[in-house]
DNA sequence: CGCTCATTTGATTGTTATCAAAAGAAGTGG
DNA sequence: CCACTTCTTTTGATAACAATCAAATGAGCG
C-alpha cells in the first residue's frame, strides 16, 4: 500500500498531478523537472516548517509526508487549519504556524511559483494556479461547515473523503484506501473534537462498514453512502477521462 | 447611532479606508469619486447578489447593509460562511451563494478591482489589495477556530469584537458600539449555534457586563476582557496615530 | 388594536467533553 | 525472546454544553 513517506512520484509529477485535478485540463510547462529538482529538506515530526534558521525559501512543495496550518490558544486549545498533504504547495502566511504532523519532505518551489504567478495573465500555467487557489479556499470553507453544521460522525466521514480524493488526485491512494499517519490528536484537533470522541467516532464508522482504519491506513468502503451521510461534494474539476494521468506504478486496487 | 444603511459615508471614503485600516498606512491613487461614482443597487432582504437577471458586474463594493456567504445542506442546515459589511468587496466564488442578511447598496466595483490587480506590482494600490485579500483569509482562518475551539460564549464574543473593529476602521461604528441589523437566527448560522442558545448567550453577556445587545445595536462595555476571554486577536495592521483617518461627522462617543 | 415575526423562557434530550484507568502497539536493552 | 518503557487507543462513568420542543412574551407595523 501507498505510503505518504515513502511513494516514488516525482515532485514535479505530484504538482502537475494536483494542477491538473483543480483545473480539468492537462498542464504543460512546467519544465518537467528542472524547476522543482532542488535537494529536499526534511522536517522532522512537530517541527515548524517556518523555523528561524531554515532555508530562506518562502514557498514549498510538499512531497512527503503531512503538514498543518495550526492555531494554539493561550490556554492551550488548538486547531489545526488545515491539512497539507503531498502535492501542496505552503507559503507562510505570518499568522499561524505550519507545523509537520508527520516527518515531512519538502522542495524549494519558490522558482516554480514565480512561474506560476509571473507568466503572461492568460497561459495555462497561470490560470491553473488561480484554479489551485480557488480549490484551497474552497476546502477552507468546508471546512467551516464541517465545524460549524456537522456532527462528529459527518465530520470524521467528510474528512476522510476530502483526504482520499486529494491523495487520489495525485497519485497516492487507490480507488478507496490510503495512508494516513496521523494520530488522533490531530484528527481531534483538525475537526474540533476530543481524542476520545475521535477514537468512538471512528469504531462507529467502522461498525457501520463504511470505512474502517488500522493502523494508519484507511479504507472507504462505501464512499457514497459516506459522501451522503457528509454532504460531500468534491473540490476537483470534472475532468474528461481522456485526460487522466496514468496510474504510476505501485498503486494497486484495494484490498 | 450610526446606521449601516443610512449613513453619510461615500464608497471610495469606505474602500479606502477599509484599505488603510489593512496596510496601516495612507492610501491614495483610488481616484476620489470616479471609480465608484457608480450608480447604487439596493438588493432586498434575503435575495442573492449574484441572482440571474442582475447588471453583469463580477465584483461589487458594499455600501449599505450586510450580507454574507451562505452554504445550504441538503437537509435544510444552513451555515453563513463571513458576514460582508459596508466597505467590503464582494466577488462570486461559484460555489456559495452570496446572500443579503438585510437590505444591501452595492456599487460595481470593477473598475477599481481592476485598478487594484492590474497596477505595476510594487504600486501602493496592489500591495493595499493583497493586504486586504490577506486579511479576508486571517479572519476566514478566525472563523475556522472560532467554530472549532470555542465555547458559544466565546464564540459570541469573538464575533461581537470582530465586527466592531471592522466597522470602526470603515468609520461605521464609535468606540464601543455599533448597528449590527442582524436577527439571531444569522448570529445562529455564522456561530455554529441554535438560535434558543444564540438568545441565551446574549443574556449572558449583558448579565456579565461585557456586551449589552439591544434591537440591534451592541455596545461592548469591556473590550479588553471580552478580547481576553475570546482568545480575539486583531487582524487589522497596527497604524502610526498620525496616519488616522479623520473621524466622519456623525461619529459620537458611545453613551 | 390585532397581526406577524423575533426573542425569551422552561423543560428535556442528545451530543460531546472530561476524567480515570485499562488495553494495545512499538521500541529498547538485557 | 522477554521484560520494560512509553506512547496511543480504547473503555467506562460522569458532567457540561448545546439542541430541541413547546409555549409565552415582546417588538414592530398596518
Amino acid at each position: 500500500m501507498l505510503n505518504l513517506n515513502q511513494h516514488g512520484v516525482a515532485p514535479c509529477d505530484l504538482l502537475r498531478r494536483r494542477l491538473e485535478a483543480v483545473t480539468g485540463r492537462a498542464v504543460d510547462g512546467l519544465g518537467d523537472r528542472a524547476l522543482l529538482d532542488t535537494p529536499r529538506r526534511t522536517i522532522v515530526f512537530g517541527a515548524d516548517l517556518h523555523a528561524e534558521g531554515a532555508p530562506r525559501a518562502e514557498a514549498w512543495l510538499v512531497v512527503g509526508g503531512v503538514a498543518g496550518q495550526v492555531r494554539l490558544l493561550p490556554d492551550g486549545r488548538r486547531q489545526i487549519l488545515n491539512l497539507r498533504l503531498p502535492g501542496d504547495i505552503v507559503q507562510n502566511d505570518g499568522q499561524d504556524s505550519l507545523v509537520a504532523l508527520t516527518p515531512v519532505d519538502l522542495v524549494d518551489a519558490l522558482p516554480v511559483v514565480r512561474e506560476l504567478t509571473e507568466g503572461p495573465p492568460q497561459s495555462s500555467l497561470r490560470r491553473a494556479w488561480v484554479a489551485a487557489l480557488r480549490a484551497e479556499h474552497a476546502r477552507l470553507n468546508d471546512q467551516v461547515v464541517r465545524l460549524g453544521r456537522l456532527s462528529a460522525y459527518e465530520r470524521l466521514a467528510h474528512l476522510l473523503l476530502e483526504t482520499h480524493e486529494r491523495l487520489f488526485h495525485v497519485g497516492l491512494a487507490s480507488a478507496n484506501a490510503f495512508h494516513l499517519p496521523l494520530r488522533q490528536e490531530m484528527i481531534a484537533d483538525l475537526l474540533g473534537l476530543s481524542v476520545v470522541h475521535v477514537s468512538r467516532t471512528t469504531q462507529q464508522l467502522r461498525r457501520d462498514r463504511l470505512a474502517a482504519t488500522r493502523s494508519n491506513y484507511v479504507t472507504l468502503q462505501d464512499r457514497d453512502r459516506l459522501a451522503d451521510i457528509a454532504c460531500y461534494v468534491s473540490r476537483f474539476a470534472a475532468r474528461p477521462a481522456s485526460n487522466r494521468f496514468e496510474r504510476p506504478a505501485g498503486v494497486r486496487a484495494a484490498g
